[in-house]
DNA sequence: GAGCACTGC
């Protein structure tokens, strides 16, 4: 254990090309993925056939979004195989004893127990068990007993603590730590204890399970903010845990403010019962967390808040190549490189190549593919796999699952997705590009771009520890060893490239005035957060002078984007009456990616356009949504078929019908829907023009200022800006040209694109920017 | 004529 003070974690950078600053030590790579300690791999080694190992993986969520659905997650629980009855607990204990942060167990109590240090931070690496493990040893303190206590100047009793929440940035990793939690401590999920209460909760959107009298209760980032709302002192928790704060996601950033203004803000309003914030990463790089909670300390006492715990991983090492020279032609060095690997490295070891994205990927594919049929019949076959995000579901499975042919080695040519959200087993071999496609808004120009960057150094040794979680690894990278110094050390955090227009409502409705003096951890260039409070207020959310309105706040409980927000609560004016026919378009476009897959061949296209032509619509793609949602819960007979005709992602459309049922709730106990909608199956009528007029009028009062108007020579200018912008292909109005356009969506890509395009008539426009 | 990855009481 090392208990780290601020100065000695400072300061210390990495030297050589493959060390990483570990609290006072500076090692190198290869130690920093070695086995640490003399560890029982034999032993937790999983079998033929077994797909999960043991502890590690279990306390990994970086894990397949496909495998792990809980479920499967808990038959696979390995303590449970072949395990006589009664030994269950004994073995899952034997288990968690084998975790790295097991002999660091009181270690971590007692830091929690003193008042003075109310924020720890535990730096745990992949395997250490920190997400399973820290929950389980502070929930039996007495400090995260519920209290009953007085608030602040009150004479009302009032109920403080008894809770350890902990954060999770995604669903599938909330819900399947708490049932791996639950089982570890005893009392399964659904069930209760002797004492007639649960243990363990979660609570994600669409599924929250947290029992009676939980004590350990996992959510995502955003469902915490959203209890922010109810309860701005978080009164419900004796301690927050922030895991995997490493990947700065914009709600992470926020929940932090916000735990800092619960930490500045001294105990009163808890009854003087502090909240401990638990601070967990998976990279060692976390003086800036450190700093950020010091600066409480000075309005609340002198001392150190902050203690930082590092605790080592389990990974096997991973030697890093990278080469003598740049080279010219990455997507030739990427193929060649792989088929050196393959001619050189012995089997068991698949190759997992890092690409920039789908058409990259294909690209490879073609080469590598044409060149295994040349192959030697003594040599190994390959099998070439892509990974993406867009890949359908089956696609993703087969690149997960071992090869089944004898004497073939898989490679998996993957983007960024492999990088954190999935594992693929068997992996022993890294390539690495040294790229990623980066999502950037920009401020000024109220869009969006899309662009192949320069990954950071921590991707760079993410990527590269992703050979060593079965054996030891090799990574090749496709850059110099300089190149690779000269990388940033982490990723721009996604406040930094977002459009913070959420994130400013998401402050204003907590009661925050001044968003400028929020404290966040990096924060957004004045001009973003001006150009955010300036949309705010035109959208109704603000008033004159940057108070939140009562719109506003309506806007902030919606679970979508504001300018949809603002859609919604125009949708109950007279003058549109549409809030179904909005909440159905909503639902569609806020359920992920897109509803509609895309088809790669050229005759599958054709086919396509055939058996979509009877949901598209000459008004656009928003009406084309509605069009498909409306005749998709209209389909009862198989819908599942039906799908698979037009080519609509079902998954993606059975997310639009929750998110179509969660707005239909909310919008009703907000009362901007005042009778509750038919139950379906409704029969299918077509939305008639004069209507289809009224939903794009309303969607204006969200998106007047994405608006763009048709030039002489044929191409579309923004209203605001003037900037020339293309119909993206995926659009049902792509190739046409109308008056003018409204778009959801602008990306630069490879040019200035509008995606989720209408056709509208340029004195609607004028219309809804007039309103304000 | 084109799609990095997540996510929301």
């Amino acid at each position: 254990m090392h208990l780290s003070s601020s100065k000695k974690a400072a300061n210390q950078r990495k030297k050589a090309s493959n060390t990483i600053t570990l609290g006072s030590k500076v090692i190198s790579l290869d130690a920093y993925l070695a086995p640490p300690v003399k560890r029982e791999r034999s032993a937790a080694r999983p079998q033929d056939g077994q797909q999960l190992e043991g502890p590690r993986n279990l306390a990994d969520k970086n894990i397949s979004k496909v495998k792990l659905i809980p479920e499967q997650f808990d038959q696979s629980l390995p303590a449970e195989k072949g395990c006589p009855k009664g030994t269950e607990d004994t073995t899952l204990l034997q288990n968690r004893k084998k975790l790295p942060i097991w002999q660091y167990r009181s270690e971590i109590q007692r830091a929690l127990r003193g008042s003075e240090n109310q924020v720890i931070i535990i730096v745990g690496e992949t395997g250490s068990g920190k997400s399973t493990q820290v929950p389980q040893f502070l929930y039996k303190e007495s400090w995260c007993n519920r209290r009953k206590t007085h608030a602040h100047g009150s004479r009302d009793e009032i109920f403080v603590g008894g809770t350890i929440g902990i954060t999770q940035p995604r669903r599938v990793a909330a819900t399947t730590l708490a049932y791996r939690v639950s089982h570890e401590a005893g009392t399964p999920l659904g069930k209760v204890g002797p004492d007639g209460r649960g243990l363990v909760g979660y609570s994600v959107r669409f599924d929250h399970r947290v029992p009676k009298g939980a004590k350990i209760k996992f959510l995502t980032e955003g469902t915490l903010l959203q209890e922010l709302l109810r309860d701005p002192y978080l009164r419900q928790y004796s301690a927050i845990v922030i895991d995997e704060i490493h990947e700065r996601s914009l709600d992470v950033d926020l929940l932090v403010g916000f735990l800092k203004q619960i930490i500045n803000a001294g105990t009163e309003m808890r009854g003087g019962i502090p909240l401990r914030v638990i601070i967990m990463s998976a990279t060692a790089n976390v003086e800036i967390f450190k700093s950020f909670f010091n600066d409480a300390s000075s309005t609340v006492s002198k001392t150190d808040i902050v203690q930082v715990l590092h605790i080592e991983g389990r990974q096997f090492p991973v030697e890093v190549i990278h080469e003598a020279r740049p080279v010219a032609d990455i997507q030739d060095a990427l193929v060649k490189k792989i088929l050196k690997i393959h001619m050189e490295e012995p089997l068991p070891g698949d190759i997992l190549a890092f690409l920039t994205g789908q058409e990259e990927i294909e690209a490879a594919q073609k080469l590598i593919d044409e060149y295994a049929t040349t192959l030697a019949s003594n040599m190994p076959r390959i099998k070439v796999l892509p990974l993406y995000g867009q890949l359908s579901l089956d696609g993703q499975q087969e690149a997960f699952q071992p090869v089944s042919a004898r004497f073939t080695r898989k490679v998996v040519l993957a983007t960024n997705i492999a990088e954190t959200s999935v594992t693929v087993p068997g992996v022993r071999y890294v390539v690495d590009c040294g790229k990623a496609k980066i999502k950037q808004y920009r401020p000024r120009l109220g869009m969006e771009s899309l662009l192949a960057k320069p990954i950071s150094k921590s991707s760079a040794i993410q990527r590269a520890g992703r050979a060593g979680r079965e054996a030891p690894g090799k990574c090749f990278r496709l850059y110099t060893e300089a190149a690779f110094e000269a990388l940033s050390e982490s990723d721009l955090p996604e406040i930094l490239r977002n459009d913070v227009l959420g994130a400013v409502l998401t402050m204003k409705a907590r009661g925050i005035r001044d968003v400028l003096a929020f404290p966040l951890i990096d924060t957004p260039d004045t001009e973003a957060i001006e150009q955010a409070l300036i949309q705010l207020h035109y959208l109704g959310a603000l008033d004159d002078d940057g108070y939140i309105t009562s719109a506003g706040e309506k806007m902030a409980r919606l679970p979508v984007p504001a300018p949809l927000g603002a859609v919604l609560l125009a949708a109950e004016k007279p003058d549109f009456d549409c809030v179904i026919e909005a909440i159905d378009i909503i639902s569609c476009i806020t359920s992920g990616e897109d509803i509609f897959l895309q088809v790669q061949s050229e005759e599958g296209q054709e086919e396509l356009e055939l058996s979509r032509k009877e949901l598209q619509r000459r008004e656009g793609d928003l009406i084309t949504y509605s069009t498909t949602i409306q005749q998709y819960t209209a389909e009862n007979s198989d819908r599942m078929q039906w799908c698979k005709r037009k080519k609509i992602n079902i998954r993606n459309i059975k997310q639009a019908l929750n998110i179509r049922r969660q707005l239909r709730g909310i919008c009703l106990k907000e009362k901007i829907l005042r009778n509750a909608p038919e139950a379906d199956p409704q029969p299918f009528t077509p939305l008639a023009p004069e209507r289809a007029e009224t939903v794009l009028r309303c969607f204006l009062r969200g998106y007047a200022y994405k608006t763009a108007m048709l030039a002489p020579d044929g191409s579309y200018v923004t209203v605001h800006g003037k900037h020339v912008v293309a119909i993206h292909p995926a659009s049902v109005l792509h190739g046409q040209k109308k008056e003018a356009i409204m778009f959801l969506d602008h990306v630069f890509t490879n040019k200035s694109y509008a995606k989720k395009v209408s056709a509208i008539q340029a004195a609607w426009i004028a219309e809804a920017l007039e309103i304000r």
